[in-house]
RNA sequence: GGAAAGAUGGCGGAGUGGUCGAACGCGGCGGUCUUGAAAACCGUUGACCUUCACGGGUCCGGGGGUUCGAAUCCCUCUCUUUCCGCCA
């Protein structure tokens, strides 16, 4: 959620700022949204002045009783009764002037950043970046999904028949490199500075709303209604959610934590090439960087968290490129966002394996997390976060591009949390 | 699943109808003392809305009610803790 304080007094720039992300009838939505303001600074105003006065007679009401003024007492109560009248219905507007405004404020998507580029969609991304040589592997390289089969190390169909598609079963060798991407992950962002969080897979309604994801995008995760539970759909909920409704010091800064968390996200509507084998999974795994900084240093936090996302990358050789994503395809809660995408051989197609993204105080208004900042005033932080990274399509890429005719060897960096160094 | 208790400021914890935004303790901040630190002592220390400011208003888990007046009484919801049951 934007700040009303910051709308107001910066209009014309958030105006501008929304249009990058193609919002539709922009100049309408936030005169809306300040005519509101009007109108509810004037409703409390009238409200607080009645409620003053009642205050007022109360004590001398109360002062007369003291004294034994019984009679005079009960004459004062006539226009508190009045006042009670005029004070109900003028915060029951306000109550609805407030209410309208908050629908109106929280339906607004975050402002990107100046510097992110216009587009409509992803085709108008821009890469930033290119880094390692794709492999030539020639035209019998198989698919990631054929390696899974042949060497049996990613069971699909068993995933069919014990809950549904999207759930593979990860067996052998298959679980292992799993489990050792999971550490290496882990490991390597102990190394860099974050705090390990171990969170819940579960979170509640007012997580879902601190970060982001509830109301907009409802339909995403799924639902425990009998509990009123949601599975997170990535550990940037919970872990964010940490600092909601908190007031940390202004010397804790930057706060960096890393969490891994199986992830659950419907992906309702996808089809086709995009959700075969890893691709596009209903449950997978992912380590998760956040961090919490202070206004003024969070875009470098945010090269720093790219830095960390590049240099997985890098160590486990994997070709991939950097891309800056433009106002049509960033998403709701982001003011700038770069994706990761590394390139998968045998599909000769890029594959997102990381988002990283500064949210500036759009996911810290809605969850109150604040700090004092050095002039005695309270502000709200930014947060940011990123993945670092999502497993399956890591593994994909790795089975697809190092894949030769003895196997699939694996990545130096691996091999000690692995045990094996080819998958045959 | 059964039973009971509870929810107050950063934390602990008083307060059961009228100067209570809230005693007291801890913590934090400032100071005295000290070469420095600790201890001790003194002072100070909530958030939010509104206002240029003075000021006004709201907030004692959420919502509703009684009353001239509610942290305090009533209703309701949520959550937490403890005991029993079950259990990784």
């Amino acid at each position: 959620m934007l700040q009303l304080q910051y709308i107001k007094e910066h209009t014309q720039e958030i105006i501008e700022r929304l249009q990058i992300k193609n919002v539709p009838n922009v100049e309408e939505r936030i005169a809306e949204i300040i005519q509101l303001d009007e109108q509810r600074r004037s409703l409390q105003k009238k409200g607080d002045d009645l409620k003053a006065e009642q205050n007022a007679i109360a004590k001398e009401i109360g002062m007369l009783f003291k004294q034994g003024k019984q009679e005079e007492a009960n004459a004062k109560k006539a226009r508190t009764a009045e006042l009670k009248g005029e004070e109900k219905s003028v915060s029951e507007q306000l109550a609805q002037t407030e209410q309208e405004l908050n629908a109106k404020l929280i339906s607004l998507p975050n402002a990107p950043h100046i510097s992110v580029p216009r587009g409509k969609s992803e085709a108008d991304n821009v890469v930033v970046a290119e880094y390692g040589t794709k492999p030539d592997l020639g035209s019998d390289a198989l698919p990631h999904w054929e390696l899974c089969a042949k060497y049996d190390i990613v069971d699909f169909e068993l995933g069919n028949k014990i809950t549904g598609a999207g759930f593979p079963v990860y067996k052998g060798k298959g679980a292992r490199l799993q489990r050792a991407l999971i550490n290496f992950f882990l490991d390597s962002a102990a190394e860099a500075g974050f705090t390990e969080i171990q969170p819940p897979l579960m979170v509640n309604e007012a997580s879902g709303l601190g970060t982001g994801q509830l109301p907009d995008k409802e339909g995403q995760m799924y639902a425990i209604p009998l509990d009123g539970y949601y599975m997170i759909p990535t550990a940037e909920v919970p872990i964010t959610n940490i600092y909601r409704n908190t007031i940390v010091n202004a010397d804790q800064f930057p706060i960096r934590h890393a969490g891994y968390s199986e992830c659950f996200r419907r992906e309702a509507g996808s089809y086709g090439k995009d959700v075969r084998g890893l691709n596009r999974l209903h449950e997978f795994s992912k380590v998760e960087i956040v961090v919490i900084e202070h206004p003024d240093r969070s875009y470098e936090q945010l090269e720093t968290m790219k830095k960390h996302v590049g240099g997985l990358l890098d160590k486990l050789g994997l070709p991939y490129h950097i891309l800056k994503l433009c106002g049509g395809d960033i998403s709701f809660t982001s003011a700038m966002t770069f994706d990761f995408e590394v390139w998968s051989a045998a599909q000769q197609r890029w594959l997102e394996v990381s988002s990283v993204s500064n949210f500036e105080t759009f996911q810290a208004n809605r969850m109150k997390l604040r700090f004092k900042d050095s002039d005695g005033k309270m502000k709200l932080a930014h947060t940011l976060n990123g993945s670092a990274l999502a497993l399956p399509r890591i593994m994909a890429a790795l089975l697809e591009n190092n894949q030769t005719p003895d196997g699939i060897v694996m990545p130096e960096v691996l091999r000690p949390y692995l045990g094996f160094d080819i998958i045959k």
